[in-house]
DNA sequence: CGGCCTATTGATATCGCTCAACATACGTGG
DNA sequence: CCACGTATGTTGAGCGATATCAATAGGCCG
């Protein structure tokens, strides 16, 4: 079983924020509705970009049709940041009036040369990305669906805003999860009700989650 | 079914080798023997280090004993590149005499400060981790084992030195790949004798593998 | 040669995908 | 307001895929 690590915000230098509004005299600030595209698969990587408010996924259409989601951003997590010149994937609002800030690629890039700090606080963030992702990995290796829904869950909810009782709004659908885990819409479903009957989580409304502290393993 | 993204270094500037020289003045040169630790989890992030021949995997030991390979560093890669002050995970070579050049962490980053094609170089690498991490989600999300293991092959091929008809040596067990992928050592083992079987892949000797053009789908 | 590690194959029970049906929520237009 | 349509969420049945346990083969090194 997995021992979910602390999340990327919760690591990064709290004076990183203040360093990152230098970069706001060359944003410029667009909503975008649900399911809107920020950025196509294929586009040209000219801006970076940080989520305000809502959240998006990052998703790759197959051959096949089926949708891949890689990584869910929420408020504060920059994104877009590539070392190719085009996307590989598609960056979509998933809720309504989702608001992102867009940075010129070039103009950020030369602000982010001349100012070491801006310099390290990128990197930080770009290395928050890394730390994010191997974290997704490792709920992805997780055997059973249970135990991915279960971890995931436990990462995703250090990431949003809690309620003073603990709980937890999902800005995702359960076929947004389903994509992410490699799962189907179903067997998600089937992961929730089961933890909520062994008692590791309880939902008030399918999306309002509260994690119960739990240590016992899941196979029942 | 997945198209496999181009590997990281073929688009990196090629300048970027040249640039990262820069930082050889600091390194500290060590060679490690097969299952040696580089650094372990819950170390001081204290280095960065980039692999100069051999190879590496970024790991984690559960609370179960279980082993998640999250990562394969191959000779141009860098690894230990952190937001936190402790390593998450360990990192450990998989071939005998791996050479490991490590830089002192505050020396590194006051070489970045000072060098704005340096700190280029090293958001580059600091991507191509992000880019890297990303497609291997891509392949645990595919749903069997079989196409986990042709999307694995596929994307790691590209980053492995090539023979002349194509073929590769790879520098991993299969227990590696398992653990890599979030499966059974038994069902790697039965994956590759189907893609085999298939016509997908051509092996002389357990580690030496050729991947054959290939379109269709592997559902028989 | 013997021991260990890696790789492979077999048998079986469990898990999850698929197809299907149904429930619920929400928005829209009448 | 209600009727309806659509999107989302849930549950059921059955089959195929994979984990697990087990046994065996092969290679490498002392």
């Amino acid at each position: 079983m997995l021992q979910i690590g602390p999340p990327v915000a919760a690591v990064l230098p709290a004076g990183d924020a203040n360093v990152l509004a230098e970069l706001q005299p060359i944003a410029r600030c667009r909503r975008f509705r649900r399911e809107q595209d920020i950025h196509l698969q294929g586009e040209r990587c000219d801006f970076w970009y940080s989520v305000g408010s809502g959240a998006t996924r990052k998703y790759l259409l197959d051959v096949n049709g089926r949708r891949h989601v890689v990584d869910i951003h929420l408020p504060g997590d920059f994104f877009g940041f590539s070392c190719r010149d085009r996307h590989r994937f598609g960056e979509q609002a998933i809720v309504e009036g989702t608001l992102i800030r867009c940075y010129p690629r070039t103009r950020a890039e030369a602000l982010v040369d001349g100012d070491a700090n801006l310099s390290r606080a990128i990197r930080a963030r770009s290395f928050g990305t890394t730390q994010r992702l191997e974290e997704q990995l490792l709920i992805l290796e997780e055997i059973t669906a249970r135990r991915k829904v279960h971890a995931f869950l436990t990462h995703f909810c250090t990431r949003l805003p809690r309620a003073p009782d603990g709980s937890c709004m999902l800005p995702v659908s359960r076929y947004d999860i389903a994509d992410l885990l490699g799962l189907s819409a179903e067997t998600v479903c089937r992961a929730f009700t089961e933890l909520q009957e062994l008692g590791a989580i309880r939902l008030r409304g399918p999306r309002h989650v509260r994690l119960i502290q739990w240590t016992s393993d899941f196979d029942r």
